[in-house]
DNA sequence: CCTATAGTGTACAGACCTGTATCGTCAAGA
DNA sequence: TCTTGACGATACAGGTCTGTACACTATAGG
């Protein structure tokens, strides 16, 4: 399934999407970039909206298995494994066509056109959110952040895309501890009301 | 400057441009759905890339007097300012044919295609930024959390997007106040390392 | 009445878009 | 050696895109 020609379209593809965006971005000009003809692209992606999905399925992946990487070997160690990750949005920011959060862009060009995409962003971020929530789990930290450190963590994002300063993810990185330690956290959300600090 | 007909046109536009997308909504399209003939059009506005850059224009001018409306009558009521703001954030989320934010969608599609319609959507959230400083200096709380404010703002509206779960504001609401006055603030982002709560 | 202004409606140029069809090439395996 | 399958190159169909040209209408002001 996993070609050699294929990963590269995909690669192309995925370069392109991310940094002028979906509708931007021709078929003419990913077979041109890639080198691949285009007959062997619509023979490996039946339309453009499946290479569109292949991209973004196969880039979820990924990021799933860095984040997990990434945090693996600071279990134990409290916050830090939080920490990892926002101290990640530096290099993304900072690295060459940063154009912000893929699955963001997608959705908002196809929220109101393409079902199936835009449940792909919703899923890759469900999967975020439970992956941080199981880390504040496992470090003994609220759980109920998860939401609101998701919402920091795409909202930089955003945010960094058009200031060219780095000033918020420092103030991000600073302000990560107080947040995660200093915030007492109540669920009553839907009717109880209850203190809970910790499982 | 502003004629009735140019005003019709850049509410079509500007819902056209919101729900679909930029690039995924053609000339024709406004053309129709707003009943002026394309002549007109294009006598109002030289170019497509000039009608997106009026319409996110007259966005920013507008958002701008509703968040200043909005905040003025709770002067010197602490952090229901800043409060009402996410309040807001239930109103547009659920709002028929809620696609995030504008000036996220915009800068996402044009980050390296228009630096003009970029900087639109840069100067946009430098406002907004330094508004929700003020309002923090006016109510002796701790300014340096403007960007963090802001980023939760966007990162909200993002997330909000591909969740039907209004569960994220609710959490953001509740832990706003433990945020604006459980944190201690250090300013020393560049050098110094002195403390800072106040004014 | 005359003219300037704003608008309508439509056709069209030229480019780009997605997706297909056709034919040629090349290499691996039986 | 013959066959099979993957790939390359290119042309093209049919549609859509932006932007312009042209001819016509209506209205308000002098």
């Amino acid at each position: 399934m996993a070609t050699p020609r294929r990963d590269h379209l995909l690669d192309t593809a995925e370069q392109l999407f991310y940094t002028e965006g979906f509708h931007a971005t021709g078929i003419d000009r990913i077979q041109a970039e890639s080198g691949v003809a285009k007959t062997t692209l619509y023979k490996h992606f039946r339309s453009k909206e499946a290479l569109i999905i292949a991209v973004l399925t196969r880039s979820s992946l990924r990021v799933k298995e860095e984040l997990i990487a990434l945090t693996a070997p600071l279990q134990g160690q409290g916050s830090a494994r939080v920490r990892a990750i926002f101290s990640e949005l530096h290099l993304i920011c900072n690295s060459p066509g940063f154009n912000g959060c893929l699955f963001n862009n997608a959705a908002a060009e196809f929220m109101y056109l393409s079902p199936a995409i835009r449940q792909l962003a919703a899923e890759h971020m469900k999967w975020m959110q439970d992956f941080i929530a199981q880390l504040l789990h496992e470090e003994q930290l609220p759980t109920p952040l998860a939401p609101l450190l998701l919402a920091i963590y795409e909202g930089i994002l955003t945010v960094a895309r058009v200031q060219q300063s780095q000033d918020m993810i420092a103030l991000a990185q600073q302000l990560l501890d107080p947040i995660l330690t200093g915030i007492t956290v109540h669920t009553d959300i839907n009717e109880n009301n209850h203190r809970h600090n910790k499982e």
